[in-house]
RNA sequence: UGCCCGAUGGUGUAAUGGUAGCACGACAGCCUCUGGAGCUGUUCGUCUAGGUUCGAGUCCUAGUCGGGCAACCA
């Protein structure tokens, strides 16, 4: 067990949990489910519902059911259960032999509908949609009675058999429960149970077409399977009179619904029908683009499970809508990687610094530490010569004193190589471009110290020119250049509102044009070395991750994770 | 002008009638062969008004503000 899971957590759901086993509700029994509808890739925000739903699952010894709310075939698809399982396996959890799909349930569901309607509880709507708008009423005003409404049960029974066998076309009729059309809850003005719908199942194939809501297929769904918590976010909190209305008029097994807020993080969207417009647009190069906040784009990303449900157990769970800082999870990783990431020497932006004194064909191997956080990691030999690449910011012309870099005069420690004191620049006659960096070393200083005690201010890394390689680096930004992308600016240019559906304005209109800079990167020899799929840091730049499916043997691809703090730049900005 | 839910520093959270704490951030100092990491310190908070109580972030009332609900989506 990581030490993430170390201390022991408290919520209120959690207290509610403990509470329930201790006074015996349920036999003690604790079973959670975590139930995607795979109609899109998970996101980080469902890796705080899982990391709840399983986690009190493995806290109190129960268990927790992997289970896909698949009643809406036209949405749905085979791709994105496979990638949902993957997911949920990444991140740690094994949901065992509880693997269960709603549709395994449509059977016994149609009983439930027959039961209803038997019981003068449901009635077949022969209302379009747009009367049935209507005459549902809005918040403020009540709803009035349907023409079906008062249907004999027989010709109910009828109507829905012949809904069944396919009789008619979509829309034709839907099958509702009777309960108040003047409830101040629009959930329970008598909600629509059933629809037709000719599309084909991606599980059950052209079995069926009526498929069943999500209000009455989901309290029936966690019934069958006896789930005690049924644990969802803040938006189904209305529907829950529905879902305890069902199971009772159903006469089964009742579990409790509890609510709590979702995930928001600043800088992103959240929101399945978002990050698919953002795939489908090619805004982003697919489901698993570094930049999204899908678990397969952290993934590749470079960020750990670990350091996910670090960051889920730290943001906790309440009920108040929030909205959380992107830099609290980028703090999780950068703890993680901190401390197990092997350091190595990469030139970003480069600049070629030629040592005036060092013989000109000679190259020698230094010493370097693997992680000065971590001694087992050991060391390793970087060749050296007479010509190095530094970065381009590593140098400047003219200098205040806060500089501690390379400037002329000025003598500064190449990391585990030597003191080299900076002599002059080469400039193209033309451009009056810096082309290289002039300076001469002590030869006294190999391996970076001064026998004469002497100290620099600065420490910069470099690559041999001669010895090193080149490497592509993707460095990424935020996705979006506001903290709120739903949020429309006040700018003129983007004064596009909110429509009543709740669906934003064009979200897109607030992408970062910079989330992705693609640079040729000066790079180590053990650089190039490195498989597929393995973290590092670069000193003094950041963390990086060679990306698994770009990389290829010999010629890693590296995904920036997270930049190093720089509090140089913070300083003189 | 309906119903439901919520309100603690810049952000996320804790305190279950008894010292408002923790993490992230910010700032300052120390240290440093990464201007990284680490260490030390500082700053900053209970939405408002009444009430109950010896004592209220917590309980009550009213208000304010924010969110959700008007898919045959989930």
């Amino acid at each position: 067990m990581s030490k993430a899971d170390a201390e022991p957590l408290s919520d209120f759901i959690r207290d509610k949990v403990a509470e329930d086993v201790a006074t015996g509700k349920y036999d003690g029994r604790v079973v959670t489910r975590f139930p995607p509808e795979p109609n899109g890739y998970l996101h980080i925000g469902h890796a705080k519902a899982i990391c709840l739903d399983f986690g009190i699952a493995e806290e109190t010894g129960g268990v927790c059911h992997l289970r896909f709310d698949d009643t809406n075939p036209e949405k749905e698809d085979v791709e994105y259960v496979d990638s949902i399982m993957e997911d949920v396996r990444w991140l740690g959890f094994d949901w065992g032999e509880h693997l269960y799909y709603a549709s395994d349930y449509f059977e016994k569901m149609y009983e439930c509908a027959i039961k209803l309607i038997s019981d003068g509880k449901a009635y077949v709507c022969e209302l379009s949609v747009d009367a049935f708008k209507e005459y549902r009423g809005v918040p403020t005003r009540p709803g009035k009675l349907t023409p079906g409404r008062d249907r004999s049960v027989e010709e109910n029974l009828d109507l829905f058999g012949r809904m069944r066998a396919g009789e008619f076309e979509d829309g034709r009729y839907v099958l509702r429960a009777r309960i108040d059309m003047d409830s101040p809850n629009l959930h329970m003005r008598d909600p629509a149970l059933y629809r037709i719908k000719h599309a084909p199942h991606h599980r059950t194939g052209d079995t069926w077409c009526l498929y069943p809501t999500y209000d009455f297929a989901h309290g029936l769904e966690d019934s069958i399977e006896r789930v005690t918590h049924s644990l969802c976010t803040l938006e189904f909190e209305v529907h829950r009179p529905l879902y305890d209305w069902l199971l009772e008029a159903c006469e089964v097994y009742r579990p409790a619904q509890t609510e709590f807020a979702r995930l928001n993080l600043t800088y992103t969207v959240m929101s399945k029908r978002k990050l698919l417009e953002l795939v489908e647009g090619h805004y982003v190069s697919g489901w698993d683009d570094p930049r999204m906040p899908t678990l397969c784009g952290l993934r590749r990303r470079g960020y750990t499970a670990d350091s996910i449900r670090r960051f889920c157990r730290g943001v906790g769970i309440t009920k108040v809508e929030s909205l959380t800082d992107i830099s609290l999870l980028e703090h999780h990783i950068k703890d993680e990687l901190n401390r197990t990431a092997r350091r190595v020497m990469a030139v970003l932006d480069p600049i070629k610094l030629v040592i005036e004194n060092y013989p000109e064909d000679q190259v020698e191997e230094l010493e370097a530490i693997n992680n000065p956080e971590d001694e087992s990691a050991g060391t390793r030999a970087v060749p050296f010569s007479r010509e190095l690449w530094i970065e381009r910011a590593d140098f400047r012309e003219e200098a205040n004193r806060k500089f501690h870099r390379l400037t002329p005069g000025r003598e500064v420690r190449l990391r585990y190589a030597y003191f080299v004191t900076c002599t002059g620049v080469v400039k193209d006659d033309a451009t009056g471009e810096i082309i290289e960096v002039h300076c001469t070393y002590d030869p006294a200083t190999r391996g970076g110290d001064a026998p004469d005690g002497r100290r620099v201010r600065g420490t910069i890394h470099w690559v041999c020119a001669t010895k090193g390689g080149e490497a592509d680096v993707r460095l990424y930004d935020r996705l979006f250049s506001v903290e709120r992308p739903d949020t429309v600016d006040e700018g003129p240019a983007s004064a596009t509102t909110r429509d009543s559906a709740g669906t934003s304005g064009n979200f897109k209109d607030n992408l970062n044009p910079d989330s992705l800079t693609t640079v040729r990167a000066k790079v180590e020899p053990a650089i190039l070395a490195m498989g597929a799929g393995e973290h590092c840091q670069f000193e003094r730049k950041g963390y990086f991750f060679s990306d698994p499916k770009d990389s290829r043997e010999g010629a890693p691809r590296f995904n920036q994770v997270v930049p190093l703090r720089d509090s140089w730049r913070k300083r003189s900005s």
